[in-house]
DNA sequence: CTATAAGTTCGAGAATCATCGAACTATCGG
DNA sequence: CCGATAGTTCGATGATTCTCGAACTTATAG
């Protein structure tokens, strides 16, 4: 798959990107699953465990394209992280608040 | 105009609809302007001061739907309150945060 | 009572977003 | 090199959402 994939600086990150890419339910629950740490993404299985991988991937363009998350290559799969330190320098207590909801 | 509109109760307040009515600048513009204190819609100018009525009105019923604001007759005016108790009780901090980013 | 001010609702068209199959890409194991 | 695995990208279709004018509603001023 395509290698380093595009993210904004931190600089770039827009608060209503965010909470858009936050307000879909599925999405956020990826958010959720991301609060412990790194996940590869094939252990990272939203809501529905057989959600066609189209959808699925879509669903992390939208949250990284928002700054939510990076995607990284990793081998031959994507590991996936919270930018948690990018958001809480911006947006302080935003996500404490969303994932403890 | 139609008297009482419909507001969610407290327990039907989701937080993706919530997250989703924010995530519009011009929306959180307007929950920003009612940090303060209620207002009169007539003196709640979003970003841009001449927005048609019908579209203001429109970000007035995602916010009023989704549980961030109420919006009540006051003799022939409106008047606009953020639901704050509420949005404070079910997601500790968010709007906080929201509203200070 | 009538006119006006302040909003809501309705309807239509444009724009955006979601979903998913199919084709493509890159990496690793054998 | 070959196949399988893990994912991205593209394209089409359908569903939401946005925007705004026009018609409607209601309370007050006169």
């Amino acid at each position: 798959m395509p290698g380093e994939l595009p993210h904004p600086e931190r600089s770039e990150i827009q608060l209503t990107d965010v909470l858009f890419a936050l307000s879909d339910p599925e999405r956020l629950a990826i958010a959720r699953q991301l609060a412990d740490g790194p996940l590869d993404m094939a252990e990272c299985h939203a809501t529905d465990p057989n959600l066609p991988k189209s959808t699925k991937s879509h669903f992390m363009k939208v949250l990284r394209e928002a700054g939510v998350i990076r995607n990284e290559p990793n081998g031959r799969r994507r590991m996936l992280t919270l930018r948690r330190d990018d958001l809480d320098e911006l947006f302080p207590g935003l996500l404490e608040s969303v994932l403890r909801s």
